[in-house]
DNA sequence: ATCGAAATGAAATTTCTTTTCATTTGATGG
DNA sequence: CCATCAAATGAAAAGAAATTTCATTTCGAT
């Protein structure tokens, strides 16, 4: 455990919900200023395997979360400002743990809402 | 209408799940070898902003396939050889042009199931 | 056929991510 | 407390995916 992991660890442990690889360096560089971006790809990349953070694919850069228990959430992606907000309801059956198809065996879901967001509805 | 697209819209109607751009440059070229890749990128951001393609970010490059009536679906992501199946079952609640969260208005969504495919767990 | 706007393709560029490699770090045992 | 050495780091370079630029071509309406 190193200090630059121990910084991109603290900064995504604070993260709500989908922060890119360069938000979250910019801000563990605040604590820890020599930290590289590639630092911060290694760790997000070894939290991922570990099960401690998920990685989310959208339009734009991969973005990552931490992966709390009971923190389970959905994203509502704006399609036109691309703002990303949580949506705490899970709407979709359990599945993990079940087969389907061609006997494949779920482990994990992702659901992204598409639409418009409240400002982009209704601009200032 | 140009021939490139014709020949972009032929092969991506043929696509019944997820193929790359690549993917369908390669074979579109086949009816039209000197289609570019960079049309083949244009022609789908068209289809797309007319709802006739779908996107999907996944894992590696961005995927389409073609958003035909009564053919929605999702898709089964093995985590460890990359591959794609749909799953034509819907398992989610209708969600399009309700409201959530912050007013948030929803107008599509897309499913990813993420596991093990028949393959990967039963090696040949 | 002719014209003009829209579309095309090649090359260059940008964005995001990974690899390479010399240097630094930190856990471990003396 | 310090020496050791594998693991981790960061800078630079490389690589993949996607986009922009721009001179040329194509389509379709005269």
């Amino acid at each position: 455990m190193t200090a630059s992991r121990r910084a991109v660890i603290q900064v995504l442990s604070a993260v709500q919900c989908a922060y890119s690889a360069e938000e979250i360096h910019r801000r563990a560089r605040r604590r820890h200023p020599r930290l590289g971006l590639v630092t911060v790809y290694r760790t997000l990349e070894l939290l991922v395997q570990q099960g401690l953070a998920r990685r989310l694919d959208l339009p734009g850069p991969t973005r990552y979360e931490p992966t709390e228990e009971g923190r389970h959430h959905h994203h509502l992606v704006c399609l036109s400002c691309g703002s990303i907000e949580p949506l705490q309801r899970c709407l979709i059956e359990p599945v993990e743990g079940a087969t389907f198809g061609r006997r494949f065996r779920v482990t994990g879901h992702r659901l992204e809402l598409f639409g418009y967001c409240h400002e982009c509805i209704a601009p200032a």
